[in-house]
DNA sequence: ACAAAAGTGTTTGTTGTACACCCATGC
DNA sequence: GCATGGGTGTACAACAAACACTTTTGT
């Protein structure tokens, strides 16, 4: 016991819900602990704030430590503090949210040493503390946020189809878009950057592919534009 | 020093930026600090977290304290954790926004022991740590909010009239609304109780009275509504 | 009578929505 | 040649934006 304090203070700790999009659905990252309390049971990855380290920070080590994912898009989603949401004393944690393109990340999570795999985001295991309920506001989060932000490019690769942007959308906010619809939106906003390439390998023709353009997008929202989908 | 840990933890803290409205301007609410460290400066309004108590909470009793305010809207901004925010040690802390109308709270604020004060928002004094950070991203926040959730009528007395209603999005979004589209657009919505009242002490024609209606707007949201300003 | 704001009508251009169709490619 | 998805056209309804006008009330 090393550090003492004039007045006691709540432990604080960095948790992550990841989300990652594969051809099939919207994904969550998932950790099985080692350790009591809940030892044994599927968790957000995450662990203790240190002294000095921005929470931003604890978050992607914890997330590089347990999981191996790093250089991720992370997203400060909320905090909860609850006394009595860890069973051995008063535990702030600071959730944040990550979008990882899930195609490249995939083979890193399940080598590590700890367990981690992705899990659909409808077929969750029962979670250890008030997990459920963090995963639960980041999904809310990420379904009204996609709308107004640009940040579902995250869970693509850098060059994409429409087609995967829109299948992209229609996974996450749960409804059928309408292709006209969408290209016409889509390509009005003028943040994309068509390329000079189609894709490859499929079995049916092949669609061009887009890039988002980080540049442009702030542009426009410097002239007042508002993304909107 | 009473309490003793076995790896060392950041002190936690919970700070409130208040928002009110009267016929002039946006306004938020600062303390002037008793002690060091930035003693006499002004600062948002906030303090240390008790262990077992919701940082809500913490918000919420700090704002009693220092400025007498309670009962009043409250709801999470952002966590800031930047080691050097605080020149004593490490002090991560939990920024909440609130939002009240100043009509009904604007003596108590100022009759309290420690000096507490409304300032325009376009006015604002040098502040005390990271609070003008803190201050920048509450604003923004609320611009952004209030577009797309009916957060601002809590600005406003509980009867207002329309033309409160346009000014206060006025004041806060900065621009001027067209008169009839904002009325349409407002009333069309159907979130609104229109009273049989007007208002009184007025030189000219006395407007109706109205009143936010939080059930049917619920309603209207689990069919699929979506607010929008 | 006048000032001030309440309250209503209308027109025009832009967007959202819903479909329908042809085109290119691999099997 | 057929299945699969790429890519485009269009028509109608709904909405936003701009502006003008009439009505009511206190001074």
């Amino acid at each position: 016991m090393a550090f003492a304090y004039k007045y006691p203070r709540p432990a604080l700790t960095a948790d992550c819900v990841v989300f990652g999009l594969d051809d099939e659905n919207l994904k969550v990252l998932l950790i099985q602990r080692d350790n009591e309390p809940f030892a044994g049971q599927w968790a957000l990855p995450g662990g203790f704030a240190q002294v000095g380290e921005p929470l931003e920070k604890t978050a992607m080590r914890e997330l590089e430590e347990e999981t191996n994912l790093k250089n991720v898009f992370l997203e400060q989603l909320y905090t909860f503090s609850d006394p009595n949401r860890d069973p051995r004393e008063h535990v702030v944690t600071v959730a944040y949210f990550a979008l990882v393109n899930l195609a490249e990340h995939k083979v890193h999570a399940s080598t590590d040493a700890r367990r981690a795999a992705w899990f659909d985001i409808d077929n969750i295991p029962p979670l250890a503390f008030d997990h459920k309920k963090i995963l639960s506001v980041a999904y809310d989060r990420l379904q009204g946020k996609i709308r107004h932000q640009p940040i579902g490019f995250e869970l693509l690769p850098p060059r994409f189809t429409l087609r995967q942007l829109q299948r992209m959308y229609e996974k996450i906010l749960n409804r059928k878009l309408d292709k006209q619809n969408f290209r016409k939106k889509m390509l009005k906003m003028g943040i994309l950057d068509e390329l000079d390439e189609i894709e490859t390998d499929v079995a049916h023709r092949a669609a061009r592919l887009y890039r988002f353009n980080d540049y442009k997008y702030r542009n426009r929202v410097k002239k007042g534009f508002i993304f909107e989908m």
